[in-house]
RNA sequence: GGCCCGAUGGCGGAGUGGUGACGUAGAGGACUGCAAAUCCUCGCACGCCGGUUCGAUUCCGGCUCGGGCCUCCA
C-alpha cells in the first residue's frame, strides 16, 4: 500500500518502539526461535509462532519480501540449564523405546501439521542436526578469544564480549548458587558452545570435533543457522519472552564474538509473552498440558485459537480459558459468515463474476478514490497494526467494515479480504468451522436423517414431532437452526 | 531472597491527562409455530491509599493481590 504507515515494532533490546528499517530494501529477514522436537507443543508454544507469522504477515502486506526461519532444535538441548545433564531428544528416545531421529522426525511433523493448521505460513525449518558442521566451524572461530575449555567442554566467557545480558538488563552474576554450576567454569552466565559426552558413554546423536566427541550447545544453533540464513545482520529476531533472559543474550553474545564487533546480530529482537492459565504459564515440564489437538477434539476450530490469540496483544499475558476459547469461535464464525455474504453478494452483483485478488488490491485502489469509507477503514486498519501489531485493534476495525450500511459491495469486499490476509483468517466456509467433539456419538449423517424427518413433520404441522425431533438432537449436542443456511452446528460446552 | 511485569464490566481484552474500544456472555426488539441462527438496540468496569494537576483510569509514591524470570521453557 502506497500510503501505507510506518511499521513501529517493539524492540526488547532498547525496549522502546522502532521504526522498522530493513537491511535491504523491499525486504525482511525473520527468525523465530522454533520448537525443540521431543514432545509435542502445548498451545502456549502455539502462541509463539501466531505471534512470528502475523509479523511476517504484516512485513508482507506491507511489500516487503519476506525471508521467514523457524528452526528446529533436535540435538543439544539439554533438561536444564547447568550445562551438563541429559539431552531432551536423548532422554525421550531412552522412555520410547525409539531412535533420538525417530523422535525428532515423529514431533517434527506433528509440529508442522499444527503451524498449518493456524494457517501459518511455511517458512524455512532448518534441522540443527544439518548444521553441526558449521557450527563446528564457528565454535573454532570463536574458541580462542572467547572460549575456554574444561572436562565436560568447551565454555563460552562471557567477559569476553561487551554489555553481555543487555537484553535481559540483569545482572549477570546474580542467581549465582542456585545453578549447579559446572567446576571450573569462570561466571556464573558462562555457557557450554561444546559439550562432550562423557567418558565411556555413547550417545545416538554426536559428532567428532576438535574438542572431542560430543553435541553442540544449544544456544549456538541460532547464531549460526540465522547467519547462514539470512546473514549478518538479519532484521528481526522473535521469540518467547523466557528467552529474553537466557537464551537470547547467549546467542548475541556468540554473534559478537563470531562478528568480531558489538552488534548482536539483529536489529529487532521481539518477545511475545505468555499463555496462562489459572495456575500459571503453560510449560511441559510441569505434566499436562493442551494440545492444538486437545482443542479440536473437544469441538474447536484452530482458527478460533488464532483468532483468540489475535484478541489480544503479543506483548501482553493471555488468559487461556474453555469460555474465551468459545467466545472466541462465536466471534470467528460470525466474522466469516458475515464475509460469505459479503462474497455472495459481490457475485451476485458483479458483471466479471471475477473475486479481485489480494494482490492486485493496491492497483484496484486506484479507481475507487471516491470512497473516502473505503480508505478511511484500511488506513485505520493499516494504522493498528502499524504500531507494534496491534491485532486487538485491528479486528475491531475488520468488524465495522463488516458491518458497515450502504457501502459499494465490490469495495466493501475488496477491503474484508485485505483485512483477513495480515491477521491470517483464512475464508472458510461455515459448514468447514464445524468441528464434530470427540466425545459425540452422533453423526452428521444421522443428524441429516433426524432433520429430514423433523422438516416433515414440521411441514405437517406435527410440532409435536418435530420439538421432540429437536429435543433429541439437542441432548445428542446438537443445535438446530431452522433460519440458518448451515442448519444445525455442534453445541459446545466448557464446563 | 534478587530482578521484572501486571491489576479495566460475568469472562476475555484494547486504549487514553478531560464523553472508558471491541468481542463474548446477559437484557429488550425484529424474525420464527416455538426455538436456535441472524439482524437491530441496550446495561454493566478502570484493585486500595496518597501525591502532581483545573482535571488521573491514564503520570509519581506506597500498599494489597496476581504473574514471570533467577532451573528446561514460546
Amino acid at each position: 500500500m502506497q500510503d501505507s504507515s510506518p511499521l513501529r515494532l517493539f524492540n526488547s533490546l532498547t525496549r522502546q518502539l522502532e521504526e522498522f528499517k530493513p537491511q535491504h530494501d523491499g525486504k525482511a529477514s525473520v527468525y523465530s526461535c522454533g520448537p525443540t522436537v521431543y514432545n509435542y507443543q502445548h498451545i502456549g508454544n502455539m502462541r509463539a509462532y501466531v505471534f512470528a507469522d502475523t509479523l511476517g504477515r504484516v512485513l508482507s502486506y506491507k511489500g516487503y519480501q519476506l525471508n521467514h526461519v523457524i528452526n528446529i532444535t533436535d540435538v543439544g538441548h539439554l533438561t536444564s540449564d547447568a550445562d551438563a545433564g541429559d539431552d531432551k531428544m536423548e532422554k525421550a528416545a531412552a522412555a520410547q523405546g525409539k531412535t533420538a531421529w525417530d523422535i525428532a522426525a515423529f514431533y517434527q511433523a506433528d509440529f508442522e501439521a499444527d503451524l498449518a493448521r493456524l494457517n501459518i505460513r511455511k517458512p524455512q525449518h532448518p534441522k540443527a542436526t544439518d548444521y553441526v558442521p558449521a557450527m563446528i566451524d564457528w565454535a573454532k572461530a570463536i574458541a580462542d578469544k572467547h572460549c575456554y575449555e574444561l572436562e565436560s567442554g568447551l565454555y563460552f566467557d562471557m567477559s569476553t564480549v561487551p554489555d553481555y545480558g543487555r537484553l535481559a538488563r540483569a545482572a549477570t552474576e546474580d542467581g549465582e548458587g542456585r545453578i549447579d554450576a559446572v567446576d571450573g567454569k569462570r561466571h556464573a552466565a558462562d555457557f557450554a558452545i561444546w559439550r562432550k559426552t562423557p567418558p565411556g558413554e555413547t550417545r545416538q546423536m554426536e559428532w567428532d570435533s576438535p574438542w572431542g566427541r560430543g553435541a553442540p550447545g544449544w544456544h549456538l544453533e541460532c547464531s549460526v543457522m540465522s547467519q547462514q540464513l539470512l546473514g549478518h545482520p538479519f532484521d528481526i529476531h522473535t521469540g518467547g519472552i523466557d528467552h529474553r533472559e537466557i537464551h537470547h543474550p547467549n546467542e548475541i553474545a556468540q554473534n559478537q564474538a563470531h562478528g568480531g564487533c558489538d552488534h548482536s546480530g539483529a536489529t529487532i529482537w521481539m518477545h511475545n509473552n505468555f499463555l496462562i492459565d489459572r495456575r500459571g504459564k503453560m510449560s511441559k515440564s510441569s505434566g499436562e498440558f493442551l494440545r492444538l489437538q486437545t482443542l479440536i477434539d473437544r469441538g474447536f476450530h484452530p482458527l478460533a485459537y488464532r483468532l483468540m490469540c489475535l484478541q489480544a496483544h503479543y506483548r501482553s499475558e493471555m488468559e487461556f480459558t474453555w469460555e474465551g476459547l468459545l467466545a472466541a469461535q462465536v466471534r470467528l464464525k460470525r466474522i466469516l459468515s458475515a464475509t460469505q455474504s459479503l462474497k455472495d453478494n459481490f457475485l451476485a452483483n458483479s458483471t466479471s463474476g471475477r473475486i479481485p485478488s489480494t494482490r492486485t488490491f493496491a492497483r484496484s485502489a486506484q479507481h475507487l478514490l471516491g470512497s473516502p469509507d473505503f480508505f478511511a477503514m484500511l488506513e485505520r486498519f493499516d494504522l493498528a497494526l502499524s504500531e507494534n501489531l496491534n491485532t486487538p485493534l485491528a479486528l475491531t476495525v475488520l468488524e465495522q467494515a463488516l458491518s458497515q450500511k450502504g457501502m459499494d459491495v465490490e469495495l466493501q469486499f475488496t477491503a474484508i479480504r485485505a483485512m483477513l490476509w495480515p491477521l491470517g483468517l483464512r475464508m472458510e466456509q461455515r459448514k468447514r468451522l464445524r468441528k464434530r467433539p470427540a466425545n459425540y456419538e452422533i453423526t452428521p449423517s444421522q443428524v441429516s436423517r433426524r432433520i429430514a424427518k423433523r422438516d416433515a413433520a414440521r411441514a405437517a404441522k406435527d410440532f409435536v414431532t418435530s420439538d421432540r425431533i429437536r429435543d433429541d438432537l439437542i441432548a445428542a449436542g446438537v443445535e438446530v437452526m431452522d433460519g440458518d443456511p448451515l442448519g444445525w452446528d455442534w453445541r459446545i460446552s466448557v464446563e
